[in-house]
DNA sequence: AACGTTAGCTAACAGCGTTAGCCTCAGGCT
DNA sequence: AGCCTGAGGCTAACGCTGTTAGCTAACGTT
């Protein structure tokens, strides 16, 4: 298998495995989908049992002949997104040089998180049930911040930065007028110079 | 009236003014009081209506008597907030020197946060009702990045940076077993090397 | 004394996630 | 053929949420 190129020391190989979802019945498979079209073109608040048992032409407690509870069904949400965020950021690394990487993996950070903000809200805020999602989801998803910087805490800060950069954006939280392609110009550029040193401890 | 050194560039001195809050009656005093109390002690799921009027001894309904209702409670404890969290970091950045104002501007932003976690949650997650809250607030709150940084878009997007490592400690987002200090550290020495230069545009 | 305002109350509504219990139908087994 | 079992629907209902309507007692003012 052809890892991509470590010419210069990064952009690295990956290293985790791409993890396997689990699979479905076909009936959940549904449901999950219904779920994500609400998610997205109805919002977070239109994501009831009711709708979806609407949608799906049965009514809410019929649900429960599938589905645990509300809460397995937004953790299934969480574990396919994350294998999907991971799927496009490792592209994208994949196809970066060393000196472009980091612009192109914020970038994109940035765009799919702007084609579907409720489900990056749903995937990113408040607590989550680790013990539900699929294992190993979370390290395939956040690898390319490590394959993109060889430092696994610059990686968790990048990875950290980015998420705050793009959440305040989707929730609308910066000052009107606010130019946020500088915005993100600036943090790019703050992370773009390795650093080789800090005092810390 | 003293303004703060700005000896060899950093940290500049305050211009936005200090907001002052829309005085409220007793009452409403009370309530945001014990809100804030069940808020932060029994968490966010805590803060009903009918829990805070058993607090208070009335029954819920009556608390429409003196709110409009949930939204604007919780935009009244947004908008305190908000000044307190801009006393504290504009307090640090008057107190630090060129050299360390980044290192305990993201220090004092962290301890603020893990302080009070639910209601930085209130404060920062969400949409935010703009047109309810105090005129200003938000630029009084912000503005310490900008003293610290010295250009807009560097302080928006190291507060953004902040806001994102912060949230998903609080949320216990990192993966078990990560050292936050250190990811701290390396955010930090990500913003403290002052950007001479982005190729932007 | 009469009035209006303030601030409490109960009852109720719509919507939420969820549970209990019932029914019907398809498929496999004896 | 007859039986049984499980899957997957259903209705009714519970407890919770924010919120509204309408009633009432107290208080201050004219």
């Amino acid at each position: 298998m052809g890892t991509p190129q470590a010419l210069g020391g990064l952009p690295l190989a990956p290293v985790a495995p791409r993890p396997e979802l689990a699979p479905t019945s076909p009936r959940v498979g549904e449901i999950i989908a219904v779920a994500r079209e609400v998610l997205e073109h109805e919002g977070a608040a239109a994501l009831t049992m009711r709708r979806l048992g609407e949608l799906l032409g049965i009514r809410a407690p019929s649900l429960y002949k599938h589905l645990a509870g509300k809460t397995q069904l937004e953790t299934m949400l969480v574990d396919a997104a994350l294998v999907e965020t991971g799927d496009l950021l490792h592209g994208v690394v994949d196809r970066a040089d060393a000196a472009g990487v980091l612009g192109d993996l914020l970038a994109a950070y940035r765009a799919h998180a702007r084609a579907q903000p409720n489900l990056y809200r749903l995937v990113t805020a408040g607590p989550l049930r680790r013990d539900q999602l699929t294992a190993g989801v979370e390290e395939w998803a956040g690898e390319p911040f490590y394959r993109a910087t060889g430092e696994p805490y610059l990686a968790q800060a990048l990875w950290a930065a980015a998420h705050g950069t793009i959440i305040l954006e989707l929730d609308g939280r910066y000052l009107p007028g606010s130019d946020l392609d500088r915005t993100w110009a600036a943090l790019t550029a703050a992370f773009r110079r390795p650093v080789d040193d800090d005092r810390s401890g």
